[in-house]
Formats: structure tokens, C-alpha cells, sequence
DNA sequence: GACATGACGATTT
DNA sequence: GAAATCGCCATGT
């Protein structure tokens, strides 16, 4: 996390935003992670409230699959904030993860923990 | 510069 | 067992 913490320079008081990024981008394909397990991941100073919320700056990076973070219950609670309604569930299903009334179903099975799977 | 709010989660009552 | 409350930091007004 935070390899190189660009707030140097950077008028952006970016912070753990950045640590969200970078996690975010390194979810593999079929796979969905929580906030809570980001937030986990970064350390316990992070809510999960932050999560959702460096997602709602993420929204400018194209690179940052947010469509693959989803609460606890494996629900799409963000795709509200994607350009269209659909097209957080699309794109999991795209992946071949099958969403149903917006929840990811074996969300147990795809879910993929940073503080694991990156330790 | 202070107040209110926001893609959540865990704990306590 | 369910509902209510706190925590956490950044952003916008």
C-alpha cells in the first residue's frame, strides 16, 4: 500500500484514497471484495464508510473496478453511482458472477480478501 | 471556518 | 433476536 504517496506536490490531499486505488485495481477478475475488508486490509483507523467514499472519488478513474466492491452482504449498494443503474451488475456478470436483486450470489465463494490474498 | 452528510461495519442496548 | 448507536475521514455547502 501507499508505495509512493503522491501527496507531494499534489493539491489533492489524496491519503488513503490512494491505498483504496490501488487495492481496488489489484481485485482480480471474478472476484468482489467488501469495504470492510479494504478497510481491514489498510488498518482499523479505516471505517468502511471511507471505502465507499475514496470509491465515490474513484469514480474519475476508470481504472478502479468499483463495480467489484460491494458491502458485506455482497450487495450492490454503489450501483446507484455507476453512469447507469445496470451497469455495476453487467459488468459482474460479465465476469461470471451471477447477481440476483443486486446481491452476489456465492459471494462467499468469489469474495477475495487483500489482507490474504496480498499478504 | 463550522455543520451536515456519505457506496458501511461492528458493537451495544 | 432486532433496533439503535458510534466510529472513521474527507468533501461540499
Amino acid at each position: 500500500m501507499a508505495k509512493k504517496t503522491k501527496s507531494t506536490g499534489g493539491s489533492k490531499t489524496y491519503s488513503f484514497f490512494d491505498d483504496v486505488f490501488e487495492v481496488a485495481k489489484l481485485i482480480p477478475k471474478g472476484r468482489v471484495t467488501s469495504y470492510g475488508a479494504i478497510a481491514a486490509y489498510l488498518g482499523t483507523k479505516m471505517s468502511a464508510r471511507m471505502v465507499g467514499w475514496a470509491m465515490n472519488a474513484a469514480h474519475g478513474d476508470k481504472k478502479v473496478p468499483a463495480h467489484r466492491v460491494v458491502n458485506r452482504m455482497g450487495m450492490l449498494t454503489g450501483k446507484h453511482h455507476f453512469k447507469t443503474p445496470t451497469a455495476m451488475q453487467k459488468s459482474l456478470e460479465k465476469e461470471k458472477i451471477k447477481v440476483i436483486n443486486d446481491k452476489v450470489v456465492d459471494f462467499d465463494k468469489h469474495f477475495w480478501d487483500p489482507a490474504k490474498e496480498l499478504s
